[in-house]
RNA sequence: GUCUACGUAGCUCAGCCGGAUAGAGCGUUCGCCUCCUAAGCGAAAGGCCGGCGGUUCGAAUCCGCCCGUGGACGCCA
């Protein structure tokens, strides 16, 4: 929270300490009340600036009537060199504190000085986090759950970094392994079928039977024309992949650009193949006896991992035996490597590089691997509670109220790159981050193209162009900003005016709330109703008026308002506009 | 069947580490531009917070059971 908030919370804090200190010394209270109470901001506004419980929830230990001790406290609290002038008792016995006026004139003279860093603050003390999103397997084009997946991550890593933590951006491409063996597969039946007809061999069901699959065996027999086809099965499915994988990279690549998401990192899962670090954590695993052998395979002994990681927190048996707890290849019959254990191997080699924490979004389908993830990573020597997994619900696509499958163009189910060929890239990013990861959320294709106040993003976007719009009207009038005192800002009285400045003084706590939860849609919430408090207020309050310090004092808060909008936008990657004209072509 | 997420206005969703009269947007109805962008604002109507129990001075919020919806239970990822 801004500065001059925690601040005035912790006098308040103080002061009710004290207060019951003195209650005890006067021989109101036979002791030092100990449960713990709470400051907050009461819903209701007629309930004061803050308030505090501590009356309640001291009446049990205290013996005593809620509403009397509010009394005994409220007689000797005292607001002496607070930002505070006031308390009243309410309801069942509620403190009330009301803030002095001059309060809102401190915040705006805070906002104005931190300007693009309002809202920064060091509650992360710079823990390093490696945020691994999307992730899409380089083997056909990216869906719905990567759309929702990237902005979601992408989003939340800018509020972990305001928040005060390292933050690294993060791709796993998935480029060896089974998928790409069966990608291998599918591009050589395609590219063969291009010769010999497409009755000559066909395509195993559980391969990839995409259009881009045809499209890579063509561009590749268009290249070489047929002089793979007689050479050994082996040489022309590497040829293949050797083509279409750097291909597939490359287009996720430049569509991430295009979603103005820049990864720190682009991590290739061949490298863990390559240097030796998935052999090192199978042979971690091995040693500590927590593998064996059985029909060809090599296992990990998930059940007993995990059975004592759940028993430690807390489980019984009877409900850990329930769970049915499988154990887990690690390397096929075939001997090759499951997903799992290069997943082991990864996050092991992310904390190596030095995180604190390592944040990953994935599908809610992906729920069941979360558990045994992190028991894996307490056998192979790192701590499983330093993995933190977002678990994301698809996403719906809707349009006149009906839910859409499949591009118009196409018939295919919707792709990433559809998506974003179709709707703009501020409305994809801003409405993905409106629900949090976990509800099933439904995507109004129809309203995010919309370019009114009921598209949340230009109703934002156009409070900022708006202020801009004041702003260069007055300086047309030859009317130019400047300092505010005190006292002139003081002139700030009316209710629209108050509701913004208490809003956009909640912005920095916003934040740390939205981080601790790792949820940006808090802040994407939070930039709809700053909108809608300065469209209140600029109906009701007249900036270019008669009183000239008046109108600076309602400049400073546009000032403000625009910083804290600006702040959020520049956060997610979303168009600042300074005029609204700007954004339809 | 077991696990997991969810169920709040006609629709989409907030609120959920217990607090005062349960909120917003859309949709519906009715208003507001001689004045800084009407891409905006105001007003009205709309609720058994899925159901039943429990804990508590107090439950939409915490616990248990039921009902309903999505997802997971592979030598897939």
């Amino acid at each position: 929270m801004s500065l001059l908030v925690k601040q005035a919370m912790a006098e308040l804090r103080n002061a009710i300490i004290e207060a019951a200190g003195r209650a005890v010394a006067d021989g109101e209270f036979p002791e030092e009340p100990l449960s713990d109470f709470i400051i907050e901001v009461p819903a209701n506004k007629e309930n004061g600036d803050y308030s505090t419980n501590a009356a309640m929830a001291w009446a049990r230990n205290l013996h005593c009537a809620p509403r009397k001790i509010a009394e005994i406290l409220a007689g000797r609290i005292s607001l002496e060199d607070t930002f505070f002038d006031r308390c009243e008792i309410a309801g069942p016995g509620f403190l009330n504190f009301y803030l002095r006026e001059s309060f809102n004139a401190c915040i705006i003279q805070d906002i104005l000085e931190k300007g693009d860093n309002y809202g920064r603050s060091d509650f992360g003390k710079g823990q390093k986090i490696n945020i691994e999103f999307v992730s899409a397997n380089p083997t056909g084009p990216m869906h719905m759950g990567n759309a929702r997946g990237g902005a979601l991550g992408d989003c939340l890593a800018s509020v972990l970094d305001y928040a005060g933590y390292g933050i690294s951006r993060e791709f796993y491409v998935n480029d060896a392994g089974n998928q790409i063996e069966k990608f291998g597969l599918s591009l050589d039946i395609r590219y063969q079928q291009i010769f010999k007809g497409e009755d000559a061999i066909e395509l195993p069901e559980d391969s990839y039977h995409g259009e881009d699959i045809k499209i890579r065996a063509a561009e590749f027999a268009e290249i070489n024309g047929d002089k793979y086809i007689d050479a050994p099965e082996e040489d022309r499915r590497k040829a293949l992949i050797a083509y279409a994988l750097p291909k597939n990279i490359a287009a996720m690549k430049d569509n991430m650009e295009k979603y103005r998401i820049n990864y720190d990192t682009w991590f290739l899962e061949s490298t863990l193949h390559n240097d030796g670090e998935l052999t090192e954590a199978i042979n971690i695993l091995k040693e500590k006896g927590l593998t064996y052998e059985q029909d060809g395979a090599l296992w990990y002994k998930n059940k007993e991992v995990l059975g004592a990681r759940l028993k430690r927190e807390g489980k019984t048996d009877e409900e850990i035996e329930r769970l049915e707890l499988k154990d887990e290849v690690l390397v096929r019959k075939n001997g090759n490597p499951t997903y799992f254990a290069a997943d082991i191997a990864y996050h092991r080699n992310k904390f190596a590089r030095g995180f604190n924490k390592a944040i990953d979004v994935w599908g809610a389908d992906h729920h069941g691997h979360v558990a045994r993830m992190k028991g894996a990573l307490d056998a192979v020597g790192c701590n499983g509670d330093d993995l933190d997994v977002i678990l994301m619900q698809l996403v719906r696509l809707t349009s006149n109220g009906e839910v859409v499958r499949m591009s118009k163009r196409s018939g295919k189910a919707i792709t990433l790159v559809d998506l974003l060929d179709d709707i703009p890239i501020d409305a994809v990013r801003f409405l993905f981050n409106m629900r949090e990861p976990g509800s099933q959320m439904e995507f109004d294709l129809d309203l995010a193209v919309e370019q009114s106040s009921k598209n949340p993003v230009y109703y934002c976007q156009y409070a900022h162009a708006r202020i801009c719009s004041i702003i260069r009207k007055l300086e047309e009038e030859g009317k130019t900003v400047r300092e505010c005192t005190i006292p002139e800002l003081m002139l700030l009285t009316a209710p629209e005016e108050k509701d913004l400045v208490k809003h956009l003084s909640a912005f920095t706590d916003e934040i740390i709330s939205s981080a601790r939860n790792y949820d940006p849609a808090k802040i994407t919430r939070y930039a709809v109703d700053l909108a809608t408090l300065f469209h209140k207020f600029y109906n009701a309050c007249r900036v270019n008026c008669d009183s000239e310090p008046l109108m600076q004092a309602r400049l400073a808060l546009c000032i403000c308002v625009k910083n804290v909008i600006a702040n959020i936008l520049k956060m997610f990657s979303i168009t600042v506009p300074e005029r609204m004209d700007s954004l339809s072509e």
